[in-house]
DNA sequence: GTCTATAACAGGATAGAC
DNA sequence: GTCTATCCTGTTATAGAC
């Protein structure tokens, strides 16, 4: 639908965000020009630069933003004692957090390196923040038995790897319901770290 | 060192794509010009063309290279009949071909989405034969009551993204030795199909 | 706030000389 | 086989009109 002159500042805004985050995960942010971002939003290229200093800052807002919604959003969980109920909430956030912002998901991890250098470092600091969170759960498992891990560290690493696998074949209208998923998964967590 | 006219055709090709496979790893197949090549190369942009036919061949013909090597590799490790024996060898084979392979890896993954369409179909079905060999092994354990899980496919994703992710973090002169990083991942991918 | 127009430059790919 | 030169297209970002 073609766009005329007029006054929109308070939908472009987020529009602009959508259809980059969008037009990013699906061909990269190195292979989406200004352009098309403004034409999947329907104003021209000059009239994004109202919202954003540059290309560069629209990929790192979009990163940090996703980061620090997944912070909060953990944060937010109900806090709980026993190790083993803690690994398993995290692990059922962990899955649909990112199962329900797959495009987010995807580009803050393959667009770290088109972030400048000091973008870069904000981002992986809260990555190691979330990391460390599931790590303290481990750490305090082992602490009292629940869990049997060689190094908490390298444990931590290796279930994140195998819970993001999981956005790059699950499809909702595929075999498996997310519970099913998910109780597969928590299976094989608990198993891989049980006491 | 500069270069002058000459014919070097035995050595150039293996550079360009030695060329093309670091530049690509480092900032994205979308992110490196053909003149950047070239110059990693020590040839003018010009000169590419003797050797491929266009940047897209440049990037799945390195893809393709990958995935048949890596399924050439895990047929030609020794056969074993013990599905727990032959699970531990997997596991040891793709940990290391990976990390031997970083650049390679990384690409393979954070490019399908730069592929024509036809190249992806090849490199997908290359790697589905790949994760086929591991399921085989599951579905065999799952027959003799050496594993236990609940879907075979599932746990050959799974698993497959746990080891990946040692890519992400792994660095030959960091705290652990490679010795170690497989006995870690080797007793957590074993417990996490336990039967 | 958005438009049109444009500056300033980089991209892939090819042609023809050597 | 490599070079230089070039075509043509596309890029980010800015300027000034409305």
């Amino acid at each position: 639908m073609a766009r005329t002159t007029g006054s929109h500042s308070d939908i472009t805004g987020p529009r602009i965000r959508a259809a980059a985050q969008d037009l990013f995960a699906r061909h990269g942010y190195a292979a989406v020009s200004m352009r098309r971002i403004a034409g999947a939003v329907g104003v021209q290229a000059g009239a994004l630069y109202n919202y954003t200093r540059d290309k560069q800052s629209l990929l790192f807002d979009l990163m940090q933003a996703h980061m620090e919604d997944l912070l909060a959003a953990l944060d937010a969980e109900p806090r709980q004692a026993d190790p083993l109920e803690r690994l398993r909430a995290f692990t059922r956030f962990h899955i649909r957090f990112h199962l329900e912002r797959q495009d987010a998901v995807f580009i803050a991890y393959m667009e770290l390196r088109n972030l400048d250098p000091g973008n870069f470092e904000t981002i992986e600091a809260l990555r190691r923040s979330y990391e460390d969170r599931l790590e303290a759960i481990l750490r305090d498992g082992v602490g009292d038995g629940t869990f049997t891990v060689a190094d908490t560290k390298v444990a931590t690493l290796a279930l994140i790897g195998m819970l993001n696998g999981i956005n790059t074949w699950y499809r909702a209208e595929g075999r498996l319901t997310l519970e099913q998923v998910e109780q597969i998964y928590w299976d094989m967590v608990r198993r891989a770290v049980a006491g």
